[in-house]
DNA sequence: TTTT
DNA sequence: TTTT
């Protein structure tokens, strides 16, 4: 089974503050809005007409906390993930659904001056498996966090 | 404004056929799920998990009408695109949101014997921008159709 | 034919300007290094070691030409594109050769300020094909210019 | 450090056998080219061209095994990984320069009849981190093999 | 050197 | 040759 690919890329700005959520046994997850923005001129009128696409992105544990950390409305962050479709019940028992995108690697893109991240440049942080064994305190010089995939969250 | 990116990339297995919907002015769109999969292994218990994931796809006119005459339920194909979630009004009078795929570029995957697309190999037809010069009878031969993107489509 | 995909995705920062070369017919490109890093830690000395890798960037006609306006030396972009590997023949007779990344797309991601491209934001201008509608004298504004690929550019 | 980049994903055919390289320590890589194409027509004259891209591949240990198993000469993969251009000494003196691509994800896409990977269907084996709990005797049943990358592997 |  |  598979051979399939399921990805997202997206580079755009927060448009909330980072909302953590804890769990028992110790995971969390947060989660934040995205934009991306589009423009293009309508045919017609000749209008320029631009369009913002808002994602809903999750991002899991010591990710999680990094980004809460570190990000803040208004920052631009480079996110990628997965595609997830989640189902619920509204409260008039119909079925809702809402697509987030599951971060697996991240990097800041808004200059932080005088931070930890990095001071004065474009900070990072990443989720990139493989590379657990850096735990370092300055998420920003390397990329520090696994993005752990099975650990049972809700979601 | 921008300096934004809205990337989506998917391999998968389409789960219907396409459904096209044509408007006056002579434009179409098609559309079809696709799946992907993931598997992964349950921590507390050991047993392995394959979670299918589904997304809509949208195809606009020559794109469109290419899937629709070349593609089938269960074939495999690669799409890129952008993220959009539609938002409508329920019969309930209350707000749905809706995430697709928006279709700019695309490959076939599955192998098609004796067929046009490319006999017995993996067929292929892209959107790619740019080559909207070839407009060729054998779209597996080449990257022929240009995903038109300010046509006033409604969505 | 085909059914192939040839994508990269760069973000990292210019290594120095760029340098544009025109040819008769009215056709340009321009060339620029990009940096990306990477960090780790070496398992057995316990060292964090970081690496900068080269990427050779060649960008066609009116996108060359935004990129020579708004970009500088140090500036942070995000390129899509494809791999492609020259061949030439070395003074020596011996056949060398040389990788770059041919852009379909870009976005400024150094933010400029009083400028043109987006007074203080994260600058972009794009090549994104479907809308060379666009040709606007604010190329940040919007995904202006289309990277043409058939011109018969000797590369 | 960082806020950078460095994707490469392609869809191609092996151009020849996985060859394997095998170290002291136990690491080992295995190093394939795949092929992709480009269409495009000629504007002058007319006629269609069809250029055909290579790309040198690296896997690492588990995944360089798994594909060494199951990858044969024109099958079709998914490949997702970084570029590194190495440089190296010619027999005369001179500084040589390849570019490759060091894989951190695959699947397979060239269907095995009644074969492992997964009988009759996409076959699919994968070096997504964060899965390395998984160690499947049918590699493409999921995403097993995690790519590590530090293991000081002379590249 | 692949694939159609 | 960039950036932090």
């Amino acid at each position: 089974m598979s051979g399939t690919l399921n990805k997202v890329m997206l580079i755009g700005h927060l448009g909330d503050e980072v909302k953590m959520h804890y769990f028992e046994g110790g995971n969390c997850i947060g989660r934040f809005p995205i934009a991306t923005n589009e423009s293009y001129t309508n045919r017609q009128t000749g209008e320029k007409v631009t369009t913002t696409e808002w994602h809903n992105i999750v991002v899991r544990n010591k990710a999680a906390e990094i980004c809460e950390k570190y990000l803040s409305k208004g920052d631009k962050i480079y996110v990628e993930g997965r595609l997830k479709t989640r189902q619920w019940q509204g409260e008039d028992g119909q079925t809702r659904y809402s697509t987030e995108i599951q971060v697996q690697d991240f990097t800041f893109l808004t200059p932080k001056e005088g931070g930890m991240p990095n001071q004065g440049g474009g900070a990072q942080a990443s989720t990139t498996q493989g590379q657990q064994r850096n735990q370092p305190e300055r998420p920003a010089d390397t990329r520090p966090v696994q993005q752990e995939e099975e650990d049972d969250l809700p979601f």
